[in-house]
DNA sequence: AATGAATGAGCGTTCATTCAT
DNA sequence: AATGAATGAACGCTCATTCAT
């Protein structure tokens, strides 16, 4: 076992760094000087391990998708048994994300901005909206899977459009969630899961 | 009647040209030089008109939110009879809303970022958090009305949270739109009109 | 009697305004934006009775000399007699030169750099050089005079070089003057009055 | 032995040339443009040495000192044993001065400007009155020590407050020396080794 | 693998000045 | 006598990138 640092290692670190000071601050806002500082390493360094900026946008966003694409629970399906289930095992997915989302960034604040994240890089690198597209037919998927589950057990109506409801109700999180952005809120977290269990609520009440 | 250009029509002038560049390429990516070449006139110029690049920014901001404000339908509670004239109304808005728009872009592209532009501005500048919040609460309050008459015309079971239903469908509009802006589609306006037809089919399925 | 504001007024407060605005800042620092907030006047205004910043300057510095010049006492030689009326004679003129000063200034502030003003009116023109000059050569022979007097009543040996000491004494007056602007004193009016009162005692002593 | 240059020969030789263009023109009439062009460095390279243009004068007083203070003569107090061996030394220390001077000006003009100098760097920065504060002191020193050897050998009264002497004729210097700068002298390394001579000459007169 | 010296274009901003009114 | 719209050059500074070591 040795402790010497290898290039992976490296990299990784770098990118990490990238990651976290792209989702605080924007990628236009993240300068070389930013890396420099909070990486410890030169400028020469990172142009070693990454050709550009652009190419730090590209391989933190595969990064980032990884991320967030491994904690994704096996079968909501076969959990889901009517909506309390259902609450539980979305919030729970939801907090596991934030820690994983904390342990990114070092542990200490939240302050990211998802949203401002996606549409810059986004809009410097086209070649990236087909996996944030992805990533979100996989939380439409969870959802509407989800939705099978409610049905299996008599908790939903036979016939529903359970792709539609899934499709509806993933937009209503994403706007109830870039609501909080426009906030200034102190306990972000807090404020994301009371917007999630409300949005849920308010979502069956709604389909009756 | 004269022609002579007084000073709040190159005012003026200068947040029309502004408000596209923003749109289109966001608040960070434009340059004075953009500014200039666009415009015609010279950096001082339009520093004597604005103190900063942030005052510009401030001011478009306004301006974009006077121009929205504008075009508001008096009155969809006495205009809302049943669905398809709910859907009428609302396209119709939103088609003015697009021409309103189209004017101000110079007539030729439609490639602006709504989206982007809000939340730069608002990195830049708190105080304009509450004038979004309020352009989205008067989107909302037109579509709680457009419910009122509705239910008042019997399409629209009695007792049903109305606020709750124009907030949801607010929130799944804003995430049906972001989608959009995602794909490269070529005929930008029609592809945001399918989309509010499509979702408001959907959400009357949705909730019977 | 016509409270009407003559071309003449106008001109001579731009004057006071830029005088003070040089007197405590410096010429480079001191812009046309600084002069339009100040004297309330517009850019125009102010080309309109100055033909550049240079002209401003040179206008400036011939108001400062003449206001300098102005109060003159008459015959020093007629007035010391001993050494404390000299002192006395001394101080009193300073005082009054002060008062001028801060008259001049509005009344508010003393927190002016005599020095800078003169070392970069004159890097700005040459011309200024020969004004300055004859100003500081109108303090030696003050001090000549004074000498004169002070011989004429036996407080001060025959044969002495009056012109020699008048001159030397000017030199460390301007020595102990310029020390003050080093500091931070909280009182510059009682700084600079306590340094004359001290170089001159010291000096007496020094030439027994 | 080698040749290849090294960060701190750039280093150094940014200063020698910032302090060579701040001397000759003053502070805020030095660009950066002028620095690139003596330089022949570009823009970001000096940026890389040097955080600021504070920064670089900041760095420039204190090279400025250290080479100012590196040729101080052990103890005039030894040397001095009466007003030619004192007025001796003194010439030849102002001498040896000048051709450190000149070293740094590049050997080519003197036509600098200490005062200015002094007077910009403590406007910019309150941190530099203290080193300047010294350096005078010093300077007071060294006269203050010369007259202690003067009295040793009995060329000066017993009795004499020395340290009062010393004060004096340094102001009495430092008049004389501006006023060197007022005039427009050809050679002015002669000009000012005359006005040392002359002054010395008189305040011996003048103590008798 | 990593350093940091150097580049050159571009940034937002301030400046003194001109001129039509 | 006075306004203020407009100019264009220059300012200090930051940026992503290159490259010799």
């Amino acid at each position: 076992m040795t402790l010497k640092k290898t290039a992976d290692d490296t990299k990784t670190f770098i990118l990490e760094t990238a990651l976290r000071l792209f989702l605080s601050k924007g990628y236009k806002d993240v300068s070389y000087q930013d890396l420099m500082k909070k990486t410890g390493l030169s400028k020469g360094a990172i142009y070693h391990h990454f050709a550009s900026k652009e190419d730090i946008l590209v391989s933190v966003f595969e990064f980032f998708l990884k991320s967030a694409g491994e904690n994704k629970t096996p079968s909501p399906e076969g959990i889901v048994k009517d909506i309390p289930s259902f609450k539980k095992l979305f919030l729970d997915t939801k907090k596991e994300q934030f820690n994983q989302f904390k342990k990114m960034m070092g542990g200490k604040d939240l302050q990211f901005n998802k949203l401002l994240f996606f549409l810059e890089a986004i809009m410097e690198n086209k070649k990236l909206i087909e996996p944030v597209e992805k990533l979100m037919q996989q939380e439409i998927s969870f959802l509407e899977q989800s939705f099978k589950g409610l049905e299996k057990h008599g908790k939903l109506a036979k016939g529903k459009n359970r792709s539609l409801l899934a499709k509806n109700l993933f937009w209503m999180m994403q706007g109830a969630e870039s609501m909080i952005l426009f906030k200034n809120g102190k306990d972000l977290e807090k404020d994301f899961l009371n917007v999630y269990s409300d949005t849920l609520d308010d979502f069956f009440k709604m389909i009756k």
